[in-house]
DNA sequence: CTTGCGCTGTCAAATTCGTTACACTGCTCG
DNA sequence: CGAGCAGTGTAACGAATTTGACAGCGCAAG
C-alpha cells in the first residue's frame, strides 16, 4: 500500500528526487515531460522513452512505495480520473442542514449523475436532426407513451401544441391503435418514449407505422428498446433511480429541450403563434 | 489502423451506436460514464466494470475498426493525450463535442441551477411531512395540477397508485370539479401542482376543498402560488428555462422522490403491493 | 592499483493478459 | 414446435508483460 504522506505519484516522486539514482532520474524526466500520460503504457514503453531497462521502471516504482508495476500505474490511472471528473461530484450541499443520506439528496446525486451522464452517451446531432423534424410543419407529429412515460408524452404535445399546429397524443388505449394507423401519413414523424419493461405492443404499433411510411424517433433507457431498430434517431438515456422506479427526469429533460430546439429552429412562425396564444388566453381569462 | 472517418472513439460509437448488440452498448455506457479513463484499464478490468465478458470487449474493439484490444486502448491514450493538452478541455463538457451555446448545455446548465437553488430553498421538514401525509393509508389522496403541470400531476397519481390504494387524479376538465368536490372527505390530503400564470379557478377549487376539511399541499414555483395561504405544506421551488416557457423538471424531481419517501415510509405494506403488482403484469403479458 | 559496494542491464521464469474456439441461450422464422 | 441464427459466456491456448536472479560495469576508498 503507498504511503499516506504525499497525495500524488508526483509528489512523492519530488520528495524522494534527493534519493534517486541515474536511472531512476532519467525516468522521473521522462515521466514529467508529459505527467501522467507517460507512464500509462506497458512497462516496456515506459523504460524505452525513458531509455532505461524495465527491470529499472519496476524498481523505482517499488522505491515509490507501490507493490508492483501494475499498481503504480493504477495510482496514475485513478489520479488522472479525479482530476478529469466533473466538479459535480464537489459535494455542494444539497437539502441544507438535510443529512447526505436523505431522499433528496440521493435523488438529487442521481439525477445529476443520470443528466450528465446521458449527455455524454447522447449524439447531439441526433438531437438536432430531431429537432428539425419536428420543426417542419408539412409533417404531423405523434407521440407515444407507455403506462409511465405517458405523461411525460403528454407533456412534449402540451408544449409542442403550442409551438406548431398538427401535434397529437397517441391514445393510451391501446384498442384504439388500429384505427389511429389510418391517419398515419407517409411524411409524419412519430416521437416513442419507450423505456425499461419495454412494450412488446408498442414496437409492433412502431413496425406498423413504419411501414406507412412515417418516421421513427425514439426515446429510450440506456438498454435501448427494440424499437430502435426502426427508429431513425434514438436518444439513449440513464435512468437510474434510488428507487423501486426509474427516473423520468431525464426523458422530460429532453422533452423540454426538443420543444426549445424546435421553437429555435422555427422562431418565425412561431413567434406569431405564441403571440395569438397569448391573446386568447388573456381573453379567456378576462372573459370569465 | 482505424478509419478516418470519426476521429475519436467517442464519436465512433456514437456512429454505430444502432448497431450495438446489448453487451456492446453496456460497455458503451460504462465507458461514457467516464470516458476514457474506463478504457484505460486491462481488457479484464473493463469487462468487469461493464459487467460482460472478456471477448465481448475484444468484439467491440474490433467492430470498431481496430485490430485488437491493444490498438483501442493506445487510440484511447492518444486521444487523452490531445485533450489534455488542449485547455479546451478545462471546459467541463455536457454533450460531447457541441458547443457551450448548444441548447442541450444551456438546458443542462439550467436544470442544474434549478435544482440546487430549489433544494436549497426548500425545507426538508415539510417535505418530510408531506411524505408522511401521502403514506398515511387511512388518508383519501387527490393530485391536481393545471393546462401545463397536469402531466406532471398524472405522473405523481401513475406512481402512487403503484405504492397504495385511494390515490385520485383530479380531472383537468373544470366544470367536473363541483361534483368532483362532493367526494372529498375530511381526512383527504389534496396536493395541488400550481406554478405561474396561477389559475384562478384553481384557487377556488383548493378554498372549496379546505372548507371540505382536506389538508391541502402545494407544489409551486419561487414566487409562490396565492394556494400556499390555505396549504399545509408548501414547496417553492426554481423552474427557470432557456425557452419560452418553464420548466418542470424540479415538479417532476420533487414527484419522484415525493413517492420514493412515501414508499420508505410505509414499505411493510408497500412491498406487499407492488409485488402483487409484478405478477399482475407478467400474468397479463404471458396472458395476451 | 585493487577491492568492494552499489547501480544497471540481460536473461529467463512466472504470471497475467489478449485471443481464439466452442458450446450454450434466447429469439425469429418457417 | 423445431430448426437456424445471432449473441454471449466459458474455457483453453498463445503471447506479452511483469518480475526475480544474476552478472557486468563504474566509482570510491583503502
Amino acid at each position: 500500500m503507498p504511503p499516506q504522506r504525499a497525495s500524488t505519484v508526483a509528489e512523492r516522486l519530488r520528495l524522494m528526487s534527493g534519493e534517486l539514482t541515474a536511472a531512476e532520474r532519467k525516468l522521473m524526466v521522462a515521466l514529467f515531460a508529459n505527467y501522467p500520460m507517460a507512464g500509462l503504457g506497458s512497462i516496456t514503453d515506459v523504460a524505452r522513452e525513458a531509455d532505461v531497462s524495465t527491470p529499472s521502471v519496476l524498481r523505482l516504482a517499488k522505491k515509490l512505495g507501490f507493490s508492483g508495476f501494475p499498481a503504480f500505474q493504477e495510482e496514475l490511472r485513478a489520479e488522472l480520473s479525479a482530476q478529469l471528473q466533473n466538479p459535480i461530484s464537489k459535494h455542494e450541499r444539497w437539502a441544507a442542514d438535510a443529512p447526505d443520506t436523505h431522499i433528496l439528496n440521493r435523488f438529487a446525486t442521481a439525477a445529476m449523475e443520470n443528466l450528465s451522464g446521458s449527455l455524454k452517451l447522447m449524439d447531439h446531432r441526433a438531437f438536432d436532426a430531431i429537432a428539425a423534424l419536428l420543426a417542419d410543419r408539412r409533417r404531423t407529429i405523434h407521440v407515444a407513451g407507455g403506462r409511465i412515460t405517458g405523461s411525460i408524452a403528454a407533456y412534449l404535445v402540451t408544449h409542442l401544441q403550442m409551438a406548431r399546429p398538427g401535434v397529437n397524443l397517441v391514445p393510451a388505449t391501446q384498442s384504439f391503435w388500429p384505427q389511429y394507423l389510418l391517419d398515419i401519413g407517409k411524411q409524419d414523424v412519430l416521437v416513442f418514449f419507450d423505456i425499461r419493461r419495454y412494450d412488446a405492443r408498442m414496437l409492433e404499433f412502431a413496425a406498423s407505422a413504419q411501414e406507412c411510411g412515417a418516421k421513427i424517433v425514439l426515446i429510450t433507457d440506456q438498454w435501448i428498446s427494440p424499437i430502435a431498430r426502426l427508429a431513425v434517431h434514438s436518444l439513449p438515456l440513464r435512468i437510474e433511480a434510488p428507487s423501486s422506479w426509474d427516473s423520468n427526469i431525464v426523458p422530460l429533460f429532453v422533452a423540454e429541450a426538443l420543444v426549445a430546439a424546435t421553437v429555435n429552429a422555427s422562431w418565425r412562425e412561431t413567434e406569431a403563434r405564441i403571440a395569438a396564444l397569448e391573446t386568447l388566453s388573456d381573453q379567456g381569462r378576462r372573459g370569465k
